[in-house]
DNA sequence: ACCGAAGTGGATAAGCCTTTCCGGTTGGTA
DNA sequence: TACCAACCGGAAAGGCTTATCCACTTCGGT
């Protein structure tokens, strides 16, 4: 993955964008301007983006590892002998993950474009999740008519609380998702309305993203 | 309100102005530019600043009649016999009104600096809300450990969605909506975690507004 | 019909953003 | 030590944004 020959300085420097660049989108999300990443290094902006052609390089760099945890919450969910127990530590889990960073919650519900790698990331933590809610449902724990795109939901709300609470009051999403929690809990109180469509929910993120790449580049 | 001694010209172009802001901040949220405002009106962008000197001051003359609706919504809710069909139709209108202007749901959530009187009027809307809250509670139909700031949580989770989902997927929002609905009625299933502080919530959308400010949006 | 105040719109300023260019510096090999 | 490719950082290009300036036009009272 990494270039096998760079001069040492220059690896160091690589070292330094990441560490800086994690710092700087955790605490102001993918929005964040390049120049401040380069500050945060002490590094020149052209040093910077010599390593990273794009922003969006530099983004999937950052989050390879962010979203590797991402698809493995998946396969621990899957290990508990719970399995709604195992459900709901993964929402849990990658709920705090959200709120611990929020580029990662930019990444996750692609309020940025996201470049292919991470994009397999978040493919393969889907179809996780499919097996996820089906032993669920089928230990009679998780209400009949959940379905995956729910999940995805829980996430846009999340990021929805999470952004606007920032660090004032940072612990106000696990209140909002233990409540979307107990709705989930079999069986349903009464009927809902119709879970959208996966190809909607993918269609939907994908224009978000495209009008970001529209707003924030060229 | 309006300016009492305007020549009939820049009446009519002021009223063009207010209905192509309306259109474009419903659609793109308030992450629109002045210009793409001036163009919709079919108006010189100097024209636009002439009458409305900042943004704020446009979102504000825009956005007056949408947070009077608001404010309106929770007395015709406290006028419902039944307290919890109140507390749940006022939860399904403003998030609708969320859905169905981005704008609005950006001034709802402070995403931008909201002027003087939309504040009045949110703050106005949050009082009326403590006592749909207690009527419902006393009603029994509420779970007591329900908060004023569980309803702001809500707004902002509501905003999450929709902005993820966007025209794509318009509907999303009604489901996750209903989900919450459901954790919220009495008895609860469990203890949740802790309430924001009224306080920091409000300190965190301040933040947000500020930020924003500094910053760009969307 | 005239005339001044009021109104108009395009050019422009000033400030962000991402990305590129280029002259000076340095790592590491011979 | 001496060399040069690789690397460095700041300046600048070109794109957005909000907001202002100024030469020209139009309204509306006389």
């Amino acid at each position: 993955m990494n270039s096998p020959c760079l001069r040492s300085d220059a690896e160091r420097n690589r070292a330094r964008i990441i560490a800086a660049a994690r710092t700087v989108f955790a605490r102001d999300g993918l929005g964040a301007s390049m120049a401040s990443v380069a500050r945060e290094a002490e590094v020149g902006i052209a040093t910077l983006f010599r390593r990273f052609p794009t922003k969006e390089e530099l983004v999937a760099a950052v989050f390879a590892d962010r979203m590797d945890a991402y698809a493995r919450a998946v396969a621990v969910a899957l290990e508990d002998p719970d399995p709604w127990h195992g459900l709901v530590g993964y929402i849990e889990t990658v709920c705090e993950m959200q709120a611990a960073d929020s580029g990662f919650a930019d990444v996750l519900t692609m309020t940025f474009p996201a470049a292919k790698c991470l994009e397999d990331r978040r493919r393969e933590g889907y179809e996780g999740i499919v097996r996820l809610i089906d032993r669920a449902k089928a230990a009679g724990s998780l209400r009949e008519d959940f379905t995956p795109e729910d999940l995805v939901l829980v996430y846009m709300a999340n990021a929805g609380v999470v952004n606007a609470t920032g660090d004032a009051a940072p612990d106000s999403w696990r209140r909002v998702v233990a409540l979307l929690i107990e709705s989930f809990r079999a069986p349903g109180r009464g009927p809902l309305p119709d879970a959208p469509e996966p190809r909607a929910i993918y269609r939907a993120m994908l224009r978000a993203g495209q009008a970001c790449r529209g707003a924030q580049e060229r």
